[in-house]
DNA sequence: TTGCTCCTCACGTCACGTGAGGTGGC
DNA sequence: TTGCTCCTCACGTCACGTGAGGTGGC
């Protein structure tokens, strides 16, 4: 008969973990010998590694004597659940290990290259250097949530500031920051925000709509927009555009993006 | 700037953990807004990220500072041994799921085939039901120590059972199981087993050498004996056993076996 | 006014770890 | 006598979870 030492080690815990099984009712108490000390046999030491076998992939002690003595047509379907969960694990840990190895070479918060060039873009058009950190900021974001998506928006971006009025509702928009909410250029302004997306929604509503099938991308695009216009004067621009647009339009839907120049 | 909710949701954690982790030190308080309440920006999400994928890999939190923070010389060490505790874990992971597979299969408490062939013969030689458990148990606790042993094990011992001598000795010294410490034929019994063994030392000697080159061997030979042999009378024998054998002789080590006939 | 998010204590939980103090065979 | 293993409380630990009670903008 083996003791309680050689028991746990040949399962391959500890001896508190065994006596805490007994004590939560886990696993039933075997006979004592004239010392008081438990003895266990070959049976013991099978249930205690099926209790193992479960505890290590990750099943709750409250839940493992409920599995263990289930009927036997249960037993497959919370077994496969079981391994189910396993496989999410194991696809879980290979994930980690790729952000370790992007954490090991320093590549876990790099600018994709795009960042550098609009920087340059927006410095040039006249943004100051606040403006430009908050810039960048908000693309690291962008970039930390979404990595896929990042490159196209970037792309999407450099286009439209091509487009002089873009451009010029675009810096506008960013000055809007430091103004105080009740300042009456504020109407004009989303006026002149919501003509220039009505005037556009043809060329970019097919965009739009693309964008609408992604909820992930729909979702980044009002983190983007709470970030970077979280001033009182830029939820008052909002408001206000939100106010004028068609209200069952498509592009109402995206209209914080439109009113901050993203659209 | 984000939320401490949008925050948590983006680096995919709770609230709860964010304010943990500032609360032991692990990430530093971000700026508060007028209300009192916390503002983050993308740097800290960066941070809040690499803590994330060092304790998904397992490294406990009071050590993630000291890891992230580490000269760069050291970096590369340190999250090496990471990445090699994440692989022991991986496949630790995978051996979880074959004992997970074969649990489902209901082949986690099966005798090797051996087994049956070998109660049979011990049957037949008058064992009673008792003694006949015993064996048994021994059996599925060797199997289920070292799965890839017991084959070897068991036809080493059905060959010995083909010699008239060693099966009156192995049984007598299963008998024992009930004597008095105290039996005077208990002399006589020992005596006859270090016999028994000297003048076989010969034939098993490479046996004993190659088997004592195996640690897990050598143990499992030791949980055998005690299993088997754990009476008050068995302990007298084996020390009587003890006593008489040639004390450095390389049997000597394996006398355990030797006397409960395991050699 | 109601609902929502934020705040700070502070106790609860899960699966044990770790002494504290005592016992019995060698 | 010393060392070893066993025993039973019972408090400690790690990484949070979960109310408890309160605040401020919509």
């Amino acid at each position: 008969m083996l003791t309680i030492a050689e028991f746990a080690r040949y399962a391959g815990v500890s001896v508190r973990t065994v006596r805490h099984y007994h004590q939560i009712g886990l696993l039933p108490e075997p006979p004592r010998d004239e010392l008081g000390h438990r003895r266990y046999d070959a049976r013991a030491l099978i249930e205690l590694r099926r209790i193992r076998t479960l505890a290590d992939a990750g099943v709750p002690l409250n839940r493992i004597t409920a599995i263990l003595t289930s009927d036997a047509q249960d037993w497959p379907a919370l077994l496969a659940e079981v391994d189910a969960e396993l496989r999410r694990h194991q696809a879980e840990l290979r994930r980690t290990r790729q952000r370790l190895h992007a954490l090991r070479a320093g590549r876990d918060a790099e600018l994709p290259d795009g960042v550098v060039t609009l920087m340059a873009r927006l410095r040039a058009l006249g943004c100051d250097q606040s403006q430009l950190d908050v810039e960048r900021e908000v693309w690291l974001l962008t970039h930390l949530l979404y990595p896929d998506l990042t490159e196209a928006w970037l792309e999407q971006q450099l286009r439209l500031l091509d487009d002089p009025q873009y451009t010029a509702l675009y810096l506008e928009v960013l000055r809007v920051r430091d103004w105080d909410p009740a300042d009456p250029r504020l109407v004009d302004l989303a006026a002149r925000n919501v003509d220039w997306t009505l005037s556009h929604a043809e060329e970019y509503g097919q965009w739009v709509e693309e964008w609408e099938r992604n909820p992930r991308a729909v979702e980044l695009l009002e983190a983007h927009t709470r970030y970077r216009y979280g001033s009182p004067a830029h939820r008052r621009l909002q408001t206000l555009i939100q106010q004028m647009m068609p209200s069952q339009s498509t592009i109402a839907a995206t209209q914080p993006a439109s009113s901050s120049g993203m659209l």
